[in-house]
DNA sequence: AACAATACTCTACATTTGTAGAAACAAAAA
DNA sequence: TTTTTGTTTCTACAAATGTAGAGTATTGTT
């Protein structure tokens, strides 16, 4: 099961605050905001979809995202990766440094944590 | 306008092959393949998001894509990015290298590569 | 206690997507 | 030339998505 585009853009709130109540992820959009009952619709099937649950508080509901950014991330990153590099992540990576318009300041710091990679990975 | 998961798949062959007739990009397809009327439609939709375009011979048209893969992918990837990202490419960068599972030798290379693009840029 | 603000569920509806049958037609094969 | 095969358009339809109104329950406010 997947999220779909908007789906995902509210799991990024959820992400961001950790934990939140409708007002709270209403507040993040930027205007025009969407209706609440909108985003409760996405909450709702988020939830069904299991990205999602809440703890009650009386009657309102706690949201918090049951999956971690990262993980759900690596999945996608690495769905892309084989959709379009025939699942070689160098192929990926030599792809994404020279198209992703990095500055030579980013990609030093990029270097520098190759490198710190790579030692974590010798020992 | 953006192409759908199975439209990207078409998509993927058209690359792979330059050109192609329905019945390469037919024959690309794994078992079980659509219908022929169902790849039909798909380029037909492609067709109209003006993501690819065909030349006549008699009847059959030799599609080929109007878009290289690598320009459709930074978008791609950019909008990535921005929604995972906050926008920021070194955070992801440091997210792929410590996420996504490169060896040593993959990591080597990649520093590499990063060199020749810093090389590349001091210019 | 009566009212306003919130949050939630249900229902609804237009679009987009995945999938493919039916019909039309042309080119190739028999 | 009759048949078969490949290609395309039209039509269809179910599922998913984006969006939100109506109705209902709840809680905070006068």
């Amino acid at each position: 099961m997947k999220l779909s585009k908007t789906e995902e853009q509210v799991m990024q709130y959820l992400w961001k605050l950790n934990k939140a109540f409708m007002k709270d992820i209403l507040s993040e959009f930027p205007s025009p905001k969407p209706a609440t009952t909108t985003v409760a619709t996405l909450l709702k099937r988020m939830t069904d979809k299991g990205f999602v649950n809440y703890k009650l508080y009386g009657k309102s509901r706690e949201y918090y995202p049951l999956i971690k950014k990262t993980d759900y991330f690596s999945k996608h990153v690495n769905g892309l990766i084989k959709n379009f590099f025939n699942n070689s992540a160098t192929q990926f990576a030599s792809f994404f440094t020279s198209e992703t318009n990095l500055s030579v300041t980013e990609l030093e710091e990029l270097r520098k944590l190759i490198d710190s990679q790579i030692k974590e990975q010798k020992k």
